[in-house]
DNA sequence: CATATACATCAGCGCGGATTGACACACTCC
DNA sequence: GGAGTGTGTCAATCCGCGCTGATGTATATG
């Protein structure tokens, strides 16, 4: 563990007056994927849309689970939801690629 | 909401044998995100390196909360200590901009 | 109408992770 | 050596978040 110390100051000369970055956004969208079954649902979507059933059962999940989880990501923009036109019983998800993007782009901002 | 309907099937039919999508990579870097103490770290540390005490005083954190965090991003390898070359007693940190950019590619695969 | 299916919502519980408080370690200066 | 400073570590506690179990809503079928 070598940090280039040309970088650092030749005495330290600590600032205790530096201000807090604003990370509200970027950590409340890590919060969303920091979930095994939220990010499986956003995984699973890229192939294109799927019915609550399908997910729930590829991620050996229960349904009502899945629905919850999908509610968090509705409400962040990130899926949006459709009932399907020959029996509207089954509401199929789809990801918000724009959203998506934004999300990325935020994320990137932090580590980049 | 109105999903392309066109992608759909006529009729519903559910696959319930579709696999699970591996997505642990990405969880345990949102999670390590998912905390505005680390997400501040990381953002703070693009001006460059910093000891432990400016940012604890930038982000009104304690020292030893920080010093944990900092632990956590180190063995996630996305930050680097280095004593002070003068004063040995002063911890800088700073970013691994090589793994910080495997992060933002691991994250933005699964959004992009 | 009643029944069945697919999905959504809710109170309650349990567990993992962050904070607290105290202490240990490393280093500098006297 | 001893005191002071910056940092790291650890048990105990707190607290948010996801899961469970049950119930509610919407649609389809007979």
């Amino acid at each position: 563990m070598s940090a280039r110390g040309s970088v650092l100051p030749i005495l330290p000369t600590p600032r205790l007056d530096l201000p807090a970055p604003d990370v509200t956004a970027p950590v409340g969208l890590a919060a969303l994927i920091a979930d095994p079954t939220r990010a499986g649902i956003l995984a699973m979507l890229r192939s294109g849309p799927h019915c609550v059933c399908e997910m729930a059962a590829a991620l050996g999940e229960r349904q009502n689970n899945v629905s919850m989880h999908l509610a968090r990501l509705r409400d962040a923009g990130l899926v949006r939801a459709s009932r399907h036109d020959a029996d509207a019983r089954w509401v199929y998800y789809e990801r918000d690629e724009e959203a998506c993007a934004a999300a990325a782009t935020a994320l990137d901002g932090l580590l980049r």
